[in-house]
DNA sequence: TGACCGTAGCTTGCATGCAAGCATGAGTTC
DNA sequence: GAACTCATGCTTGCATGCAAGCTACGGTCA
C-alpha cells in the first residue's frame, strides 16, 4: 500500500516531463522536487538517474538536470520505430499460425471498449486503450524486448501528444476504424494485410504530428 | 580524468552481468560490490537502479538484486529486433537518395579494419567493429531512438555471446563477407538488397546462437 | 571601457547512520 | 515429529551532512 517515496519521485518527475510543460532545456532541481513531495534529495536523485536512462533527462554533473528537448523529428523517429517493431512482431505472432483465441478475444474486447469511449467522446481514455490494443499484439509475439521497447516508445509518444497536438473526435474515429480493420485481419490470420494496416496507421499519426 | 565512483560501480556491475558469469537469478549485494571497489553503498545502489532500467537486474525491495535470467528465446527476441530496426533505418537512410560519401567512407574504412582483424584472428576486437559497422548505418538514418535501442540490443547480444557461444574464425569470415556485400549494396544505394542482406546476416547469427 | 579575479551561493556527489522489511533457524508447544 | 513463534542477522530505503564543482556577479586593475 505504502508506495516507496523513490517511486513517487519517479512518477512525479516523469509525469512532469511527459505532460509537456517543458519544451526542453529547463533545469529541474532535486531539492525543488524533494520539497514538493516532502522527501529528501536521495530518492529524487535516484529518480533522475532512472529518467536519464530513459533519455528523458540529461544530467550535468553538479550543474543540474535538464529536460531533454524533443528533437525536431522526434515524432518521425518514434513512429518509425513503432512501425518497424509492431510490424515485425505481428508477423511473428501470426507466422506460427492463427493467434490463440484468448488473444483475439482480448483484442475484440478492447475494440468494443474503444467504441464506447469514442461514442462518449472520452479522448483521454481512448488513447490509453489505443496503446493497450497495440501492446496486445506485441505481447502475443512473446518478445519481451519488443514489449520493453514499446513501453519506452509509448512514453515518448505520450510526451509528443501533449506537446504537439490535441486528439480530436475525428482522429479518434479514424483510429477506431483502423483498429477494427486490424482486428479483422488478425482474425483472418492475414499477416501481410495486418502489417500494411499498421504502417498506414502509424503513418497517419505522423501526418497528424 | 577522475571517473565518478558511481560510474565505476555501474561499469563494474554491468560488465559482471554481461561477461556471462551469471546464468541468472544470482543475488548481487550492494555492500559486496561497494567493498570490492572501496566505495560506499550509495553509488552502487544508483548503479543497480540504472541496470534495473535496462532490465539487466531485478530489484526486490529489501531482499536484494537478482541478475535477470536470460529467457530461453532471448537470442531470438534480440535478433528479431535488430532485424526490424536495422532494416527500417537502412531503408530510410537510403530512401532519401544516395548515402553521404562520408558515411560510405566510414563504412569502407570499418570493413578494411575488419579484414585486418579477421586476418589477425582477433575475434574480440572484430565483434566490436562488427557492432560499430551496424551502428554507422543507423546513425546515418538520424534516428536517435533507433540508436538508443541499438545500444540496448548490443548489450544483450554481448551477454548472449559470452554466455552461449565462442566466436570462431569461420563465423568471423562469414560476417566479414556479408559486411562486404552490405557495403556494396549501400554504395549502389540498393535498399531492398541491403535489407535482405541484413535479414540474412541477423538470421545466420540466430542459427549460431 | 574592458579584462581579470575572487567570493558567495547555487548545484550535485558521496559517505554515513538509522530504521525497517525479510529470511532463517533455534526453541517451544502440541 | 510437525507446526508455530520469535529473535537474530541479513538485506535495502531513506535522511542527513559535508565537501567540491560550477556560475554569476561585484570589485579591482590596467
Amino acid at each position: 500500500m505504502t508506495q516507496p517515496v523513490a517511486e513517487r519521485a519517479y512518477d512525479h518527475t516523469k509525469s512532469l516531463i511527459l505532460s509537456g510543460g517543458f519544451a526542453g532545456g529547463e533545469l529541474l532541481s532535486e531539492v525543488t522536487i524533494a520539497d514538493e513531495l516532502g522527501i529528501s534529495r536521495t530518492p529524487v536523485h535516484e529518480a533522475f538517474l532512472r529518467l536519464e536512462g530513459e533519455k528523458l533527462l540529461s544530467l550535468a554533473p553538479r550543474r543540474g538536470a535538464a529536460v531533454v528537448p524533443m528533437a525536431p523529428d522526434e515524432a518521425r523517429d518514434v513512429l518509425e520505430m513503432r512501425e518497424a517493431i509492431e510490424c515485425s512482431t505481428a508477423r511473428r505472432a501470426l507466422g506460427a499460425g492463427a493467434l490463440p483465441s484468448a488473444v483475439l478475444a482480448e483484442m475484440a474486447a478492447n475494440v468494443d471498449r474503444q467504441r464506447e469511449l469514442a461514442a462518449a467522446g472520452d479522448e483521454e481514455r481512448f488513447v490509453e486503450l489505443d496503446s493497450a490494443f497495440h501492446a496486445i499484439l506485441i505481447r502475443a509475439s512473446r518478445n519481451a524486448t519488443a514489449l520493453f521497447f514499446h513501453e519506452l516508445l509509448r512514453d515518448r509518444q505520450h510526451r509528443l501528444r501533449h506537446q504537439l497536438l490535441q486528439v480530436g473526435p475525428q482522429e479518434v474515429a479514424g483510429a477506431l476504424a483502423e483498429h477494427e480493420l486490424m482486428l479483422a485481419a488478425a482474425q483472418r490470420g492475414d499477416a501481410d494485410e495486418l502489417c500494411r494496416l499498421i504502417s498506414g496507421h502509424v503513418r497517419r499519426h505522423r501526418g497528424i504530428l
